[in-house]
DNA sequence: AATATCATACCGACCGGTCGGTATTGAACC
DNA sequence: GGTTCAATACCGACCGGTCGGTATGATATT
């Protein structure tokens, strides 16, 4: 194997060791040996890729954050209209939820952290308002395009952004409580009820 | 001061201590030497009151908990129609809010605790499936009286508890980010455009 | 040989919890 | 009212163990 490689192999394999551990245990309750041990490295090696512990972190954070990204960008370039773009989105809630699976407890991780750490807090909320700003927009273009009722985008897309942060939250909490897919199709429906243009 | 009086005071004092200790750094980062030194007592009057950190941390949960209850039960009695009664407790979330001010990150500390471990995730979940249940009811009754629809109501009721959740989460990371009082408001009114008989 | 990569041994700080002992209290008794 | 005496409430030094991080040596790659 290539040296380059094989740093980069390792880097991924700590990586995804983290991950794993910070899913199943949370950020404090995880310690370093205990990612090293699940990755089959040493300490010398995480120490090698990552200057601390919360850099790791850090970098996971970032890479969900980059994939929610590109999820949602790909959603926008193939609606027709834009309830119907919401629908769709509702629709893939579910497999979204298998696909993430066992790493989904990272989400309450990320938003906890967040509370205490200002650097972590910056990292979040950036991209999160984004996505408030990508939803505004959405509704915006549909009250042009005449399928909403002319509400404001704002509000109305901070109500959008609650509903799906409350799906994943209780997602997580307690996948067998409901079909969080259902419950997800039939909110945006119900919200679409209060803005859509008859 | 009387004795009893005496104890009573330091278990609220370690309570309370306690509770602001893990609202603000959460519950692994916060020592039980911290709380302590917050509430102005030594380790041993600590683990005179209770057997160990993680009680505290269960008394606080259960307090809230009831805190709660006692909330919903109280907006029940005193609705006239359903959509209105869903309104009102709308109205009610600022002022909660604000009332619960420095306390709510306990929420979030809640959740990532109760995904891990067995036993708080049971006393979360017990009392979260009564409010969905109440709400389930609340929707139809709703539906009795002829206000809605006749819709899913444990759906719907979980689509309510979602935003409900959502909107908590996002008040306790980003308090400044929106007037969160006016998106649950918008938000409820939004949903009951789907589901309210017209 | 030079450098990147990984392993091992180790450090100091800290944490939850224990324990022997002291201070406070209120009731019983004189 | 004073004295006695358990019981309760509280203190703070201490322990075993864990943790994040470092220092240094071994091995692989170029």
């Amino acid at each position: 194997m290539r040296s380059q490689r094989r740093g980069a192999e390792t880097h991924s394999r700590l990586l995804k060791a983290a991950q794993e551990c910070f899913a199943q245990s949370g950020y404090d309750a995880t310690g370093v040996a205990e990612i090293c041990r699940r990755a089959g490295l040493s300490k010398g090696a995480f120490y090698h890729h990552f200057p601390s512990k919360q850099a790791v972190f850090y970098e996971l954070l970032n890479d969900w954050l980059t994939g929610v990204d590109a999820q949602l960008t790909s959603f926008r370039s193939e609606m027709a209209t834009v309830p119907e773009g919401l629908m769709r989105m509702a629709e893939m809630i579910r497999p979204v939820f298998d696909a993430a699976g066992k790493q989904l407890p990272m989400f309450l991780e990320f938003l906890s952290q967040a509370v205490r750490d200002e650097d972590i807090w910056k990292a979040t909320i950036a991209p999160y308002r984004k996505y408030r700003a990508f939803f505004a927009e959405m509704l915006e273009e549909g009250i042009a395009e005449g399928s909403l009722k002319n509400i404001d985008a704002q509000i109305a897309s901070q109500v959008v952004v609650s509903l799906a942060v409350g799906l994943v939250v209780q997602g997580v909490l307690d996948p067998e409580g409901a079909d969080w897919g259902v419950v997800a199709q039939e909110g945006i429906r119900m919200m679409l009820g209060g803005i859509q243009s008859n």
